[in-house]
RNA sequence: GGGAGAUUACCCAAGCGGCCAAAGGGGGCAGACUGUAAAUCUGUUGUCAGCGACUUCGGUGGUUCGAAUCCGCCAUCUCCCA
């Protein structure tokens, strides 16, 4: 099985330009493949994941992933189908988002011994020179082509294109170009929405090096209702600890629907296909075992073994406060304020009266409730939210 | 460059002088049911000193007893014409 093979037995891939071509080429020599990454945030989150997941699966079948970051695509962003344009970003804020991004990928991707290659097309996107650019370059993009990629057809045709916008896709496919001429990269992956963007890269080097280039695109992760998963949706998707706590990283995976449980066991770990068939051969309430395995592998990927064992075992969070904030009794109200289980009071007092707050096990539904004795005190908000509190 | 229109809470979207803290949907939170799931049903969703008060409807300055609603200016966006 060529690594090509193990990613579409895992459900990654969605399209491929040339696949009987690919397969030769992944079964015959040690590919040069290259995923781009814009820093739009700065952290990483679950859907760049599964695409680390796919390069690092290819790295361990011997291929050689190039790892772009977009310092220079990142200051025109991808345009977003309907969307509005995206708010630009300053330098300062994409070179510190590249800064953060190359910190989290070698969790995936082995860097060492020139097992990988990290580039960022800043580097030769940000100094161009126009009027040259668009005589060797420009020259060889059609704006009727272009235009009937959905993202940029759904936006000229309706809520208005920019032609700042326009020149991603050319961005893009000029990077795929010189990734070809320096390490002789030649396939592109990266996210299902990339398509358009690939095609365009393959096409580029054919035209001006009359070479073959090939390109795929990854299935996004879905969420249970079939809706894509965004970054923005609430909930735990950022990889940084620091916008997602490790501890809500693992109950976010804890909890995943069944009908996706088998998409993100063999996309979002490294357990063996056997492994994953036996986990999912069960019914009913015998899935969450499985669900224990996915929250426990993809936390130990993305935050390490110290703290996957750390959040799958201590099932209840401590949060330290004063002495003095119990010295003289404490309401309920407050106290859920000051562990920070709610954004306001109000919010608090909405939780007490529909009977969502527990202290200790028991219900507590007087908003005028007060509490005396912090240490060890155990809160629980809601039926999976629970903080024991500890005095200094 | 000219003309027309838009800007409402986390998001979409109603409201067009008082009955508006602002309909509806999505999302969030809580309750019931469950497998710590999903689906479904119910409640809730500006803040606080909580049957009351205070601050919100792009920004700013007006008109009015009273403005999200009317007028001026500014900003941003969209459409049509060039």
């Amino acid at each position: 099985m060529n690594g090509l093979d193990i990613l579409k037995q895992r459900g990654f891939i969605a399209q491929m330009t040339h696949e009987n071509e690919m397969d030769k080429l992944f079964s015959e020599k040690k590919v040069i493949f290259y995923n781009g990454y814009d820093p739009t945030a700065d952290s990483l989150h679950i859907g760049h994941y599964v695409t680390l997941m796919a390069a690092a699966w290819l790295q361990k079948a011997g291929h050689v992933p190039v790892i772009l970051m977009g310092g220079g695509t990142g200051m025109v962003g991808d345009p977003d189908k309907a969307d509005k344009m995206r708010p630009l970003m300053t330098l300062e804020e994409i070179d510190h988002n590249v800064s953060r991004f190359n910190a989290q990928v070698s969790r995936f991707i082995d860097f060492s011994e020139g097992k990988a290659i990290m580039v960022d097309n800043g580097d030769w996107l940000r100094h161009l020179n126009y009027t040259q650019f668009i005589r060797e370059y420009g020259i060889h993009f059609s704006v009727n082509r272009m235009l009937s990629a959905d993202k940029y057809k759904t936006k000229f045709e309706g809520s208005g294109l920019n032609f700042f916008e326009l020149n991603y896709v050319v961005m893009q496919a000029y990077d795929f170009l010189e990734l070809n001429r320096r390490f002789d990269c030649d396939v592109q992956a990266g996210g299902n929405d990339q398509w358009s963007n690939i095609v365009a890269g393959v096409d580029l080097i054919r035209r001006v090096e009359g070479k073959d280039a090939y390109g795929f695109t990854y299935n996004l992760l879905l969420k249970g209702d079939g809706e894509k998963m965004g970054k923005t949706v609430g909930g735990a998707t950022w990889l940084d600890a620091n916008k997602t706590a490790p501890h809500d990283f693992y109950q976010y995976f804890r909890n995943v629907q069944d009908t996706i449980l088998r998409q993100y066991l063999s996309m979002l770990t490294f357990l063996p296909m056997e492994e994953i068939d036996e986990l999912t051969a069960h019914e009913g309430a015998g899935l969450n075992k499985a669900k224990e395995v996915l929250a426990y592998e993809v936390t130990k990927i993305v935050h390490g073994q110290a703290v996957a064992d750390e959040v799958s075992s201590v099932r209840i969070p401590t949060k330290t406060l004063q002495k003095s904030d119990f010295a003289e009794g404490i309401n309920i109200l407050d106290l859920l304020v000051l562990t920070e289980l709610v954004p306001s009071k109000s919010e608090a007092r909405r939780n007490v009266q529909q009977g969502g707050i527990m202290l200790n096990d028991q219900k507590v539904t007087d908003p005028a409730h007060m509490i005396s004795e912090g240490e060890g005190l155990v809160i629980q908000k809601g039926k999976k939210i629970f903080i024991k509190i500890t005095l200094e």
